[in-house]
DNA sequence: ATGATGTTTCAGAATATTCCGAAATAAGGA
DNA sequence: TCCTTATTTCGGAATATTCTGAAACATCAT
C-alpha cells in the first residue's frame, strides 16, 4: 500500500490522537490506515506500510477487534486473513463508547460497591465519608444505566433526540443571554 | 489525615481508575483523598496521608486544577492553600468531559481540517480517500458542536433531556423486543 | 533586610509501556 | 504425513511516563 503525503499524515496525526485517546500509536495508525484505504489489507500489508513489526500488527489487531473497530474479512485465492476498517462513524464512536465504558464505568462502579460494602464494618470511617462514597457509586450506575438505555436506540431516534438537545440548548441559550449578538469563540454551526 | 480502611481501598481504587481514565496516578488519588475527606487540605498533608513527595503533589494539583476538579481555599491563621474537591459530580463529570473535548476531539478537529487543505495540492490520493477523511471531520466537528450546545444547558434542563432520552429508550425497546421480560445482564450484542 | 514558611521547577532515578524479532504454534495443500 | 505459509506468543530492548529530592523561588512577619 503506497500512502499519499496527506494519506500518510492521516496516519500520522491519527497516531498522535489515538495516544490521548488511551490506545496505543500503532492500533491508532492501524486503524487510520485501514479507515483511509478504504479497502481489506492484509496484516503483512500493513505491517509493511507503516514500518512496524508483523507481531507489532498482530496484537494491534486484537486490539482493534475487542473494540469491535475492524473487521476480518477474506479475499478469494488469498489464504490471509484481510482487515476493513468500520468505515460508519456513528457505528464506530458507538463501539468505542461501548469499550469505553466497560473498561472504565463497570469497573469503577464494582469497586465502589466493594467499598460500600466494607464499610459497615469499618468503625473508623465517618457517616459523611460513607455517604460521599455511595452518591459516587449511585451517580455512576445512574450514568451507565442512562447509557444503556440510550445505545440501545436505532440510530435514527438516536439522531432526532440529539437535535431536539441541540434545538432546546439553543433556545435555552437565547432565553438566558438576550445581549449577545453572536455567542462563544468559535463560529460553528 | 489518618485514613481508615475503606477510605484507603477508595483512594486506591481510584489510583487505578485514574489510569483507565488517563489521568496518572498520583493525581486521582488526590482527588480521591479530597473527595473523602469532604474538607480542605493542605498540600503536605496530602502527601503525608498518600506517602508520594511534596513535589508530585504539587504538580498533580496544577493538573487537577487544569481539569476544574478541586478548588483552593484558606483557612484563617493558616497560611497555608488548602484544597477542597468538586464534590458534585454533576459538575465534576461535566468539568472532565470539557476538559477531554478541550484535549481530545478539539485537536483532532484541527488535524483533520488540515489534511483536507492539504488534499489539495496531493495528486497522489484518490477522491474517495479524501471524501472518507471530510466525513470524520465532518462527524468529529458535529459531535463537538452538539457537546458544546447542549454543554451550556442549566442542569436542570439537561437531566430533562436524559429523563426524556431514557424514556423514549424504553419505549423504544418494549416495542422493539416485545419477548424479553428483563433487559440487560451482561449480553451485550 | 532576614529568617521562617510555603511552593514550584527540574534533572535524573524508578517504573511502566510499547515494540521488536526469534521461536513456537496453527492451518492448508501436496 | 510433510512442507509451506500465516499467525501468535513472549523475553527482553527501546522508549515514554511518573516520581523523587534537592535547589530555586516566592511571600510574609518581624
Amino acid at each position: 500500500m503506497q500512502l499519499s503525503p496527506v494519506m500518510e499524515s492521516f496516519v500520522l496525526h491519527w497516531g498522535e490522537m489515538g495516544s490521548r485517546w488511551g490506545l496505543n500509536r500503532t492500533v491508532a495508525q492501524i486503524y487510520a490506515l485501514l479507515y483511509v484505504a478504504g479497502k481489506p489489507l492484509p496484516a503483512d500489508e500493513i505491517a509493511g506500510t507503516l514500518k512496524v513489526a508483523r507481531s507489532n500488527v498482530s496484537t494491534s489487531i486484537r486490539e482493534l477487534q475487542s473494540w469491535g473497530l475492524i473487521a476480518r474479512t477474506h479475499a478469494i485465492g488469498d489464504r490471509r486473513d484481510h482487515f476493513v476498517a468500520e468505515t460508519d462513524l456513528w457505528t464506530a464512536a458507538a463501539r468505542v463508547a461501548d469499550a469505553r465504558k466497560r473498561r472504565e464505568i463497570d469497573p469503577a462502579i464494582e469497586a465502589l460497591a466493594g467499598c460500600l460494602s466494607d464499610a459497615r464494618t469499618d468503625d473508623a470511617i465517618g457517616k459523611d465519608a460513607v455517604a460521599r462514597i455511595r452518591s459516587m457509586h449511585d451517580f455512576l450506575e445512574a450514568a451507565g444505566g442512562w447509557y444503556e438505555d440510550v445505545r440501545e436506540l436505532p440510530q435514527s431516534k438516536l439522531e432526532t433526540l440529539m437535535k431536539m438537545g441541540a434545538k432546546v440548548a439553543r433556545l435555552e441559550a437565547r432565553a438566558r443571554k438576550p445581549k449577545k449578538k453572536k455567542k462563544k469563540g468559535k463560529g460553528r454551526r
